[in-house]
DNA sequence: TCCCGCGG
DNA sequence: CCGCGGGA
């Protein structure tokens, strides 16, 4: 194999890493709050390259300023979003890092990196290199031949993948030097090159199947029929410069000197010092395995330095490589062992293997088991495959004692959902002490890669299996159960023992950022009342939601019929696109805000916009009345009864810890904390929600937690007097700001009021609120301005979370809980700013509102234990609780629930609850 | 993927 | 403001 020259495309790899880790939730940035996304993204793409590849030459290369291309067409790359101020500052730092590697940097005035790219290639293939180009961006791809692969960064940083000649073919459906034929017809966007217009991606693809270039297919442009035709003639001449334009030089007059692009100097202080400077603490780590065993590439066939397991660490996690340190506990003898490493244990990783993902309806496949770092165990029980397992019955046996022992902490990786898996199985699994997702969301809530693998990735720094490499995906997927055992093993175990390994580091980013409290008061205790929920499930009347559907769909029938007869044709009434040609362009009707767009260009039709069109055309009412009875239709009434448990009868929602960044749980599948209640017939499908027989329904809600915890939190006298003296919140607040007396609020008056309380607690501005209510913007500044005049604490309070997000970087629950805002710091722009500040008031309302909730939560199965009393309880929607209580504890019940919820974390403000019950969720009746 | 709409 | 889900 000859020699292989590596080039990076320095500005498109940090751009594309920039938007990956962007788009992925991380905010990445310096302690003072130097945004580093793009350079962290170039610096580990060029790490893993260095560790992984061991590239015998390497350089990199930049763009600069104007180049040809713009005088050949100005237009070019015009309509490009411009870089992003902070990346484009980042650029700098990339150049430093690449200067302290001791690697080229290639960069020509007036050419772009392609083109650089490009020459460089070529003349390495004359040299006789292989060459492999690292970019994010496609058009590299046109370079793709036998010498020259490409490799092209995804939407994650994981995602990166080779392109040879053949997947170039597999992926766009051209050979490579046929993309910028390509190119030529259907143009760019991003670029702003024009192409043909009217030709797409399948025409282009087919037409040059049949004529490989440009000239092909002119030349035989009489073969061509109709429409397309003509559509060719006329961008003939944009076909061509668009060809060109898209055409990668590769004759600038560049060279490189190999000698300097060995990549095999580095200068470990520098690039150290950079690191450091930049905050990159897990890269300095890899730096340190890096540099000492880095050998010139002559040298380093014996390499091993950056195992961990002995192996290269992409490998970590595949069974071949982890043999030696996971045991399979088949026979009573591995049993035996097993139990005897249980006993000794100070803590215990646990993760099961289902066949699905529905934990209450999943069958345990296998239990993964690991108690301390280097170790795993699998013990099979429900493989299908016809190999030797231990029966259940002792596997239960042998480890019920270990897995229950109150002085045995167990660790998880959404652990709830393990728990209901063993559950289902007859064990169980106490005391939980250490969730590793739950633990790197407390870290860092707006993170969207808490899969173990990703977080395996993010503080370990190891690649593990996805599972889909065991089990395939799409419609050939099969279940845990008919992989062999051995295959699964490795990957099983790997599961707990990276949990294990997790919550060392996990511990140490919660300290950093004081999330322990929060995490051991709050999250870890909630796990098993979520469990216990979860495992309850809510009970539906069947008969109830048929008839509602019957009787819907009928209505929807009529109504349709008649909306298709006003208009005069029949179109797709669910296709909101179709919806605003047909109000817009056939019906003439004038868009009330037509400023109002969509992303695709077409005029809004949200309900909003439909009310204020009302009158102008019989068809407006009629579409309003389909999409509130289609919504209540698809989204409940014909979607709840599919998700009945077939083995217990009822539903079972799932309630996610980390799916909210304010700290809120998230309910899914079903989602049971959207069930309409604002309008009567929405309220209909509340009614679908049960008791069992001998039961009753309570419900349990706080009365305006949120503004309360703004009074508190603020310290507002107004606000205190108004809710110490037990006023309707929204009518004081009327009475303040209008200077009237409380008595003499009018309805119109409490509701703007009540607008502007609402806007108060979402952050909302001026516009908003002129928005939610029908005033113009300057009455609404007026009214702004009366409110925060009535309630002066309001206002220091406010403008406190605002300095205290941009100052510190995050805001905080009076629990402790965070959420950070790294962007005030570094003062971006001015869109995302007002956003975020938004955020930031929000976030410790709703947040602490939620932390209360909870503490009620985990307070209440022991009080209601105590009590001697057999609720259940069902479900949380934020500040109501729902529970199911035998008819004759009615009484006593909603006392215990009352108490818990109002005395859960006392304010300076009391907290109010009203208790209601009933046979059914959509009519109950308050309490006497 | 976007748009829309349900809840708090 | 925060979510989840249906449908094109």
């Amino acid at each position: 194999m000859p020699p292989v020259l590596y080039l990076i495309d320095g500005h498109a790899l940090a751009y594309r890493t920039y938007f990956a880790l962007a788009s992925a939730g991380e905010r990445l940035q310096t302690h003072s709050g130097e945004p580093t996304a793009g350079i962290y993204g170039f610096a580990s793409v060029l790490m893993r390259i260095l560790e992984q590849d061991r590239p015998d030459y390497l350089a990199v290369a930049f763009d600069t300023g104007k180049t040809f291309r713009n005088d050949m067409y100005p237009a070019y790359k015009a309509t490009r979003a411009k870089m992003p101020d902070d990346l484009r500052a980042q650029i700098d730092h990339i150049r430093q890092i690449v200067d302290a590697f001791n690697l080229p940097r290639l960069e020509k005035e007036g050419v772009e990196a392609d083109d650089v790219l490009g020459s460089i290639a070529k003349q390495a293939v004359e040299h006789g290199l292989g060459v492999k180009i690292i970019t994010g961006d496609r058009d590299l791809l046109q370079l793709v031949n036998d010498r020259i692969i490409v490799n092209l960064a995804g939407n994650k940083l994981s995602e990166a993948r080779d392109f040879t000649a053949a997947d170039v073919v597999e992926t766009l459906g051209v050979r490579p030097e046929q993309v910028i034929e390509y190119k030529g017809l259907v143009g760019d966007k991003s670029d702003n090159i024009p192409g043909v217009p009217g030709v797409g991606e399948k025409t282009a693809t087919s037409l040059l199947e049949r004529y490989p270039t440009l000239e092909d297919i002119y030349a035989h442009i009489d073969e061509i029929k109709g429409a397309m035709r003509a559509k060719l003639e006329a961008g003939r001449e944009s076909a061509f410069l668009s060809r060109d334009l898209a055409t990668i030089r590769t004759n600038v007059a560049i060279s490189l000197d190999l000698e300097k692009a060995r990549a095999n100097d580095l200068n470990l202080p520098a690039v150290e010092a950079i690191f450091r400077e930049l905050e990159f603490r897990t890269l300095i780590a890899r730096l340190a395995k890096l540099a000492p065993g880095y050998q010139p590439p002559a040298a380093s066939a014996a390499g091993g330095q950056l195992s961990l397991f002995g192996v290269p660490i992409t490998q970590v996690g595949q069974s071949e490589t982890f043999a030696n340190h996971y045991s399979v506990v088949n026979t009573p003898e591995a049993l035996k062992e097993l139990q005897q490493a249980l006993a000794g244990a100070e803590c215990l990783a646990v993760d099961t293997e289902t066949t699905g993902v529905d934990p209450l309806r999943a069958e345990l496949v296998g239990i993964s088991l690991a108690v301390v770092e280097g170790q795993g165990y699998y013990i099979p029980v429900g493989h299908r495959t016809g190999e030797p397992q231990l029966k259940l019955d002792e596997v239960r046996s042998a480890l019920l004692p270990a897995f229950t022992d109150p002085k045995l902490p167990k660790y998880g990786h959404n652990v709830k959902y393990d728990l209901l898996a063993l559950r289902r199985a007859g064990l169980d699994l106490a005391p939980i002490r250490f969730d590793t997702m739950i633990a790197g969301f407390l870290i860092d809530p707006a993170s969207r890669s808490l899969g173990l693998k990703d977080m395996s990735e993010d503080y370990l720094n190891l690649t593990m299996t996805h599972i889909e490499e065991l089990i395939g995906k799409g419609k050939n997927q099969i279940t845990m159960a008919e992989v062999p055992i051995e295959r699964a093993a490795g990957y099983a175990a790997a599961d707990a023992e990276i949990t294990l390994r997790l919550v060392g580091p996990l511990r140490k980013g919660m300290a950093e950022r004081q999330a322990e409290k929060v995490f051991e008061t709050v999250e870890m205790p909630l796990v098993p009342v979520l469990a216990m929920m979860e495992q309850n499930g809510i009970a539906l009347d069947l008969d109830f939601l048929k008839q509602m559907s019957t009787e819907l769909t009928n209505r929807l029938v009529e109504i349709e019929s008649e909306i298709y007869r006003t208009v005069g044709y029949h179109f797709n009434l669910n296709s909101t696109q179709q919806l605003s040609d047909v109000l817009f362009k056939a019906l003439g009707l004038l868009p009330p805000d037509p400023r109002k767009k969509t992303a695709s260009g077409h005029f809004s039709t949200s309900a909003d916009i439909l009310e204020e069109l009302r009158g102008q055309h019989p068809a407006v009412d009629l579409i309003l009345e389909y999409r509130e009875l289609s919504k209540l239709k698809s989204t409940y009434v014909d979607a709840l009864p599919l998700q009945i448990n077939p083995d217990t009868g009822r539903v079972h929602t799932s309630f996610n810890q980390t799916g909210s960044v304010t700290g809120r749980l998230a309910s899914s599948d079903p989602n049971l904390q959207n069930i309409p209640t604002r309008t009567e017939l929405g309220r209909q499908v509340r009614r679908a929600f049960i008791a069992a027989p001998g039961y009753r329904l309570l419900s349990v809600d706080y009365s305006q937690i949120e503004l309360r915890i703004v009074a508190a939190m603020s310290g507002d006298e107004a606000m205190r007097q108004a809710f110490l003296a037990g006023q309707d919140i929204h009518a004081a607040t009327a009475a303040a700001i209008q200077n009237v007396p409380l008595e003499q609020v009018t309805k119109d008056q409490r509701r703007n009021a009540k607008a502007i309380n609402f806007g108060l607690i979402y952050g909302m501005s001026s516009f908003g609120l002129s928005r939610s209510t029908g005033l113009t913007l300057a009455e609404a500044e007026n009214f702004v301005k009366a409110y925060f005049a009535q309630f002066p604490g309001v206002r220091r309070y406010l403008d406190e979370v605002r300095k205290q997000a941009s100052q510190r970087g995050y805001v905080e629950t009076l629990l402790g809980r965070r959420r950070y805002f790294p962007n005030l710091k570094s003062g971006a722009n001015p869109n995302m700013r007002a956003r975020e500040e938004r955020e930031a008031i929000n976030a410790p309302i709703q947040g602490t509102a939620a932390d209360i909730m909870k503490l009620a939560m985990i307070a209440l199965p022991g009080a209601l234990q105590q009590a001697g009393l057999h609720a259940r309880l069902l479900l949380q929607v934020h500040d109501e609780l729902v529970l199911e209580v035998p008819e004759n504890e009615l009484q006593g019940t909603a006392g215990v629930v009352k108490d818990i919820m109002e005395n859960a974390y006392p304010l300076s403000i009391p907290l109010e609850t009203e208790a209601r019950s009933g046979i059914s969720w959509g009519e109950l009746q308050p309490f006497a």
